[in-house]
DNA sequence: GAAAATTAGTTGATACAACAAACTATTTTA
DNA sequence: TAAAATAGTTTGTTGTATCAACTAATTTTC
């Protein structure tokens, strides 16, 4: 009488009830746990901001880069992004339909389409990163400037150099 | 003609593929986004290590407080980890099939099961830890021994803190 | 001290998001 | 120019956490 067997860790869980995690007396010195529980909580802060914009974090990130790269194709924004095509046509659906973006068919290439960041998409994301600034902030209240100079010199220290790792 | 919403970040997906997750040069001065795909890369390398035993790092966070903490029941160890009891159900299952554990009925509250590290889980969960171990030294070699210690603390400080918060 | 409410654990159904596969329309390659 | 590849879309599948309902036991309340 096997169940089905469990496979994944409860992130999404986390993120989507916005509550805070518990941090475990027990678990504390490990970092791995630790280091998830902080950026969930991160995560979970700049969510709840940008959900009031009725978009995800990974769709943040698409309009950031629209902005700053300049139109380019579905495909080639999703894989710049890791997401799969498929999964691609329902977050722009959702970006052109708050009109934070247009989808344009290149005249050079009539299957690509191109995505363009609108005046209005460009004014949305500067109103959502100040609320992602505000989240963020929020969540670090308790470190200090030097500790959050520190950390933010860590993590791109730790993910620059695995950027070369396999 | 609307397409369904979209709603979560691909955390999951991350996770399982166990690729490297692309640090995209427009969004790496955003610390909740580095702050997550530094964890991620943590996690992954853990997981992969854990998956090697069966299990998840909830399920070994399980172990490790069972074996700390002492026997105690589903829902008490569920609630300590802010899991379900559905989803304890299926998470304790597998690891008594392992042997990990034993579930006996308390014989004060028939209805409670209290749940008891075996001595083949603590033999288990040392090896795990070793593994742990490993895979987070791995995962943070380019990190000198200061700067490991400073992020322990660092991290310490964020999520001691915000227990109080909420 | 019995009825009502609560609780521990379990199960099955549901929801949801990523992915795979199949498809259309186009472009590139051989 | 025929074949292969590609961009985008749609549909269907899969995997996982959750909900709702259930059983059995306990505690509360009157």
């Amino acid at each position: 009488m096997k169940r089905k067997q469990i496979a994944g860790p409860s992130v999404r869980q986390a993120l989507e009830s916005g509550r805070c995690l518990p941090l475990h007396p027990y678990l504390k010195d490990y970092l791995g746990y630790c280091f998830i529980k902080g950026a969930l909580r991160i995560r979970i802060a700049v969510d709840r901001e940008l959900s009031r914009f009725g978009v995800v974090a990974p769709q943040f990130g698409m309009l950031i880069i629209l902005r700053e790269a300049g139109p380019m194709t579905q495909v080639d924004l999703g894989s710049q992004m890791a997401i799969d095509k498929a999964t691609m046509v329902r977050m722009i659906d959702n970006l052109e339909e708050k009109k934070f973006l247009t989808r344009a068919t290149s005249s050079t290439d009539r299957r690509a389409k191109y995505l363009e960041i609108t005046p209005a998409g460009r004014h949305a994301v500067r109103k959502m990163d100040a609320a992602r600034k505000r989240a963020e902030d929020e969540a670090l209240v308790v470190l200090n400037q030097d500790e959050r100079a520190q950390l933010k010199r860590i993590l791109a220290k730790l993910l620059m150099s695995s950027d070369s790792l396999k």
